[in-house]
DNA sequence: GTCTATAGAGGGATAGAC
DNA sequence: GTCTATCCCTCTATAGAC
């Protein structure tokens, strides 16, 4: 199709911009109903009719039902995206400035998408191959921080010996923890809650415990 | 005679008795079906049919479907059972010392019950009844942990400003996530990285990651 | 005679089939 | 849109333990 369409010339970016638009309208579809109804609880059907396409269009774009979750992962990456480009743009900042800053995000991302968040903890218990997703994106999260951890060791900043990964996973385990345990509580109190938390969880991640 | 005494060979029992056997009974189905089912896709007849009683004689032990999850968390109370014999025996011993049992012991806990810890968070995504129940038990572990790391504190081996509640969901949440993580893993593989693990945690936690 | 463990027949709500 | 099934739960009746 590719082929036909560059033969064709000006069609081909009518089409292609077509295809991706409605790749885009497929997944936005997609995450607002797996949100609302879960992962298991929606069907390709209902993602259909929602667009008002037929179930083959769904399976023309994505082949199977764990590849359409996949690509909401990836392609909204939101879990990994604003992770990312902090990470990235501000490297060589010492920990103590921007470990708040990267808590406060991811927190604020896992509530933003609280319905996602918790359809894909709730999913990842039951189905396998929803499960390897999460630990997936996890696993890179881990990867992104091991990386600056790394960096900020050789600067001195952290012991030598530190278990960069470890570190890693303890830090997203206890925002993934804390954003199950305070779902519930509204704005203010949860934000009160939070900054409370992240900054006590850098004073013990930080200085450490020992007197 | 009553049914019970005929399945259970004639040996009459005092209503007392036979109400609590009976209570145990439904508790014991109940685990294991929503272990297999899932809490919401097991339903009460199930559990009736499995037992061979009707439905109306569990909603005599137990008024809500809720207040039997509640009861199969309290009465087996496998996840806070070992934490309080740990806690409440060696509640003088250093957290060095201490710190790896208690991990080990509550991982171990968490694995060998691993289908019914998956059922637990899965349904507490979905369901705010269960959700509650489930921080419940998490609550209850961090009060028992810190009131153990008040102790150890005012004994010196802690910093005096350390916040303890934090300190304690640091522990619980890393272990939880571990758990979620490495759930696939054959036994000797788990244990190889939950030691090391529990090394790396323990390091990080007690050491502090300053240089 | 009183109490209660248990059976059994529904009821209101709701999701899914047709 | 209707019909059916199922779910959680309530109500009543009774046999037999106290």
């Amino acid at each position: 199709m590719s082929e036909e369409a560059e033969r064709t010339g000006g069609v081909r970016l009518t089409r292609q911009h077509q295809a991706q638009a409605r790749r885009e309208q497929i997944l936005e579809a997609a995450v607002r109903l797996f949100a609302q109804y879960g992962y298991d609880g929606t069907s390709t059907r209902q993602i259909a009719k929602a667009l008002h396409i037929t179930e083959g269009l769904i399976f023309h774009y994505f082949p199977t039902k764990a590849d359409l979750l996949a690509a909401v992962l990836e392609t909204h990456h939101v879990f990994l995206g604003a992770l990312r480009t902090t990470l990235t743009n501000a490297h060589d900042q010492p920990v103590a400035l921007l470990f708040p800053q990267i808590a406060r995000e991811w927190l604020l991302t896992l509530r933003r998408e609280a319905a996602f968040t918790s359809v894909l903890l709730a999913t990842a218990q039951t189905n396998p191959q929803v499960g390897a997703m999460l630990q997936n994106v996890i696993q890179q999260g881990i990867a992104l921080m091991t990386a600056y951890l790394s960096r900020r060791a050789q600067a001195g900043e952290l012991r030598a010996d530190l278990p960069l990964e470890t570190s890693a996973r303890l830090f997203f385990s206890s925002l993934i923890v804390f954003f199950m345990s305070y779902r519930a509580l509204d704005d203010t109190a949860w934000e009160a809650r939070a900054n409370t938390f992240i900054q006590e969880l850098l004073s013990i991640w930080l200085t450490g415990t020992r007197a």
